[in-house]
DNA sequence: TAAATATTGACATTTATTCTTCTTTAGTCT
DNA sequence: AGACTAAAGAAGAATAAATGTCAATATTTA
């Protein structure tokens, strides 16, 4: 599930059809570590491919989330934010400046199997999210304090 | 923070006016386990409360959840769902049929202590999710295999 | 290469959430 | 207790994210 061309076998075997759209989208998604929201996609897309419409992303974004190449990490914004980087990974939310972290923490596995055991019906993806401020924001509250 | 007074007090102490609204809105989520959204709040109090509005609601949650007396869950829906109960516990998302559950995973609490220690900034809050099919889901997309 | 079918893209629509204005209330001071 | 002030509530309008529509177009498969 590394390569373009197994995604690609992915999208055929669920009867999606592979565009270039899609494949845009999805490489766009595989390298960006900013967890992007559609219209940020979008932007930075329409540069090389200014004919991409905004529908396009989004009706590409729910199907990617259909075959579960691509995620949406439930961020506490307005807007939605994606992530098409699949290893296991948790994200850090700052619930000051709204700034989206990358985090690694050993030990989701486990209690991703123990769910999964507990679990009556079927439980086939888990995160782990954590809210506070980072370390910009915190440095800032200290200084207010004084 | 397990009762009233307490929480009252936390209001108070951050410069919040304790208003009736306010306590309604609190008393219904710590005693609710639909995980409701505002509009679910809104119509299950407005029998009762018929003058308050959707826009109360909305304010309300906000600042409940500025103190911290109530967390968005972060479901993967269009509307955003609440939850005032604040025992640690995760949610178990049925992306079928849209169901919430609750779910409780021993071994949270070592994860956001490892988390905390590991991490620059602040950490005071943390979820961990899972995302699959309920028992019925599951059992109905088997049937259909059949 | 052509027929059958799925996808795209521009725009219209929906609707969750926020904003605005005016009125009411909570908390405080005398 | 009565009055003051700033915050909060009510009601409805406004905003904008997300989705639906549908003709035009691209892709697949034979």
């Amino acid at each position: 599930m590394r390569h373009l061309a197994d995604q690609i076998e992915v999208m055929k075997n669920k009867g999606f059809k592979v565009t270039h759209q899609r494949l845009v989208v999805l490489d766009y998604l595989q390298h960006s570590k900013k967890h992007p929201s559609a219209e940020m996609i979008y932007n930075d897309l329409k540069e090389k491919y200014p004919t991409m419409s905004l529908a396009t992303i989004y009706n590409t974004l729910e199907m990617l989330m259909k075959i579960n190449l691509v995620v949406d990490i439930g961020a506490p914004e307005e807007r939605r934010r994606f992530d098409g980087i699949l290893v296991e990974h948790s994200h850090f939310f700052c619930t000051k400046c709204g700034k989206i972290e990358d985090l690694t923490v050993p030990g989701i596995e486990q209690l991703f199997e123990k769910a999964k055991a507990a679990h009556p019906g079927t439980i086939n993806h888990c995160r782990l999210d954590f809210f506070g401020f980072c370390e910009e924001c915190q440095a800032q509250e200290e200084q207010a304090v004084e």
